[in-house]
DNA sequence: GTATGGGATGGGAACGTTCCCATGGAAACG
DNA sequence: CGTTTCCATGGGAACGTTCCCATCCCATAC
């Protein structure tokens, strides 16, 4: 590949210049710009962003990091979907690290992110004490977190008001008579977690609800889980008519669970999911859920981190976007 | 950050020998080798990829790009999932570029991906003659392409066999007393596209049924377009009795038309979808669907880059995987 | 005509590595 | 004991940029 150099050789200037130009400096006469633009295109120059990267100290390399915990969530998707859009927009690139709810993964892909020196990170944590990210923040490096923050950290953080969200969908539930509300939660460990369950008891506890311990189940966020923890709830002897799934796998996996046991939506149970999907309108029943956008989400997350950059001196800021209730078919009256 | 300056420094050392240390070059005394190794822990040291990749140039930087129309689509999110996994075992990282469709978003990201010297791609061409890729591979770079080949070009490929996935979903149709048989089909430029037609059309041809092209719709590979093409099927003075969507985000898109017209699938209308999804049991009603791995694709891409960078005079491979049907429940006979 | 200034350009160090080559010393051999 | 060999280590150039500084040229002012 041909290199600032050829260039240079090619148009007969020296490589200064060549960097000038392809940095946009106005201080070059026209006619030079013209004769190096010329040679940059016969050659197919590309500068590279390694060498870039490797030189310039400032906010120059145009590369951010997305550090995930679980592509397989399609609301995950949407925020990288936010997160690259507003970056396209910037002509900023993206590097996405999907570390599959795994610690060790986790650590791995900010240690690589760190080394290819971004710019910066835009991360969810796996939970409110992660030490990683800690450490990187530490190294200097600007971060935005994103659906769930850090704890005692001066960092940008973009979520949803969780607690509300689940709120919201428990005061539907109750409205429509129901008692027995079962709430599949996600990982004990992650903040939204607790924030959600505490949506759902304050719910509760407003409408004079008594909570059963055992409606309450946990282990995983993924799909497995939501499957699992929704047939212990359906072989209870005295099962709820109505479930509160804390995310999109969960619901996933009870629906599964729901349907293989051959009882109907919303006849048999009533379903309200956290997270809106695009096609949730195709599932059976049509779901009725929390949405939350990830897609939002991922765009405020990307827009403050290229802000910081601009002015790392910002004070920190908390962005907590709304959650909507959709509802849809999957709920019926008790 | 530490360099390797520091660390050499630290140890009392040359920073030949701590590079030595850090690449597990055998040449190191074990004592020197722990006194390094302690520096680097206690600087918590980062070799700087960047620097890295500078320099060297063997297939040492650990790093490969994937290019994807659309991340959108779970079968991408699969890929993704394949690909990350494999590298993750050799301790690669992956870098992601989602160009949504977009060719000038495509080469933007290719030409980023090189400017990053990453060390081989794995791209899914926006469509058979694509110029990019090829320029791409004229300056060196090792490719794989996944979902579609490129044409006249010597590059490994993985794929599924579009042709018979489609043939069959036609042929259990036909099975089913169908004969109103539609097609929503990806768009034209698409290789994809072109071969599930083709496996349309030979299931007609073999069974003897007439082929109306006014049943086969095309625009977008995407949600809307579902949702649309499906609209003008169900308007058709005689509607088709069956549908054969050629993707996950055809048949999603179908799915919610079909629902707001408040037919039911499959008494109204048959559904057989390309693409099966982890919860396509989970939609309204369990969907019949054409399943390829999106999952194993990503795995044997990455798994043939990673041996043509061991061995770049490898003859080209294509590796075409099987699809299977799962018949669920959208499917009824006529 | 000389002095002053500023805009355009070139030269070269530096970024953090890798890797070739040089060097020193211990072991092995006669 | 001297010579050879080999292993462990160090020195320093190079990768392709950016950016500071120096230089040169031309215009303007005196």
């Amino acid at each position: 590949m041909a290199t600032l150099r050829d260039v240079a050789l090619r148009a007969k200037v020296s490589v200064s210049t060549v960097s000038r130009v392809i940095n946009n400096e106005p201080r070059v006469r026209k006619k030079t710009r013209e004769k190096v633009e010329a040679a940059i295109l016969e050659l197919s120059y590309l500068p590279n962003r390694t060498a870039q990267r490797l030189r310039s100290l400032n906010a120059k390399n145009k590369l951010i990091g997305l550090v995930l915990p679980d592509i397989q969530n399609p609301f995950y998707v949407d925020v990288v979907r936010g997160v690259e859009e507003c970056a396209y927009e910037y002509n900023f690139a993206v590097m996405i690290g999907n570390f599959a709810q795994d610690e060790r993964k986790e650590k791995m892909y900010l240690d690589v992110l760190q080394s290819e020196s971004v710019d910066g990170l835009i991360v969810a944590p796996s939970h409110g004490r992660d030490q990683h990210i800690a450490r990187v923040m530490e190294n200097g490096y600007t971060v935005v977190c994103i659906d769930r923050g850090l704890i005692g950290m001066e960092v940008d953080i973009v979520k949803v008001n969780n607690e509300a969200g689940a709120f919201g969908a428990i005061e539907y539930l109750i409205g429509l008579g129901h008692t027995r509300i079962a709430h599949i939660t996600g990982h004990p460990d992650i903040p939204t977690t607790a924030e959600r369950v505490a949506g759902y008891e304050r719910a509760m506890a407003k409408y004079g609800v008594e909570v059963d311990p055992e409606l309450i189940k946990s282990s995983n966020s993924d799909y497995q889980s939501g499957a699992s923890l929704m047939r212990e709830l359906l072989e209870l002897p005295n099962p709820p008519t109505a479930v509160f799934t804390a995310n999109n796998l969960l619901t996933l996996g009870a629906l599964k669970t729901i349907h293989e046991s051959e009882r109907t939506i919303p006849d048999d149970i009533s379903v309200v999911g956290f997270d809106d999907m695009y096609w949730s309108m195709s599932l059976n029943p049509p779901l009725t859920a929390v949405r939350q956008s990830g897609y939002e989400i991922g765009r405020k997350a990307a827009e403050l981190l290229l802000k910081r950059l601009a002015d790392p001196h910002r004070p920190a800021v908390s962005l907590v976007l709304d959650t909507e209730l959709i509802v849809r078919q999957s709920c019926k009256p008790r």
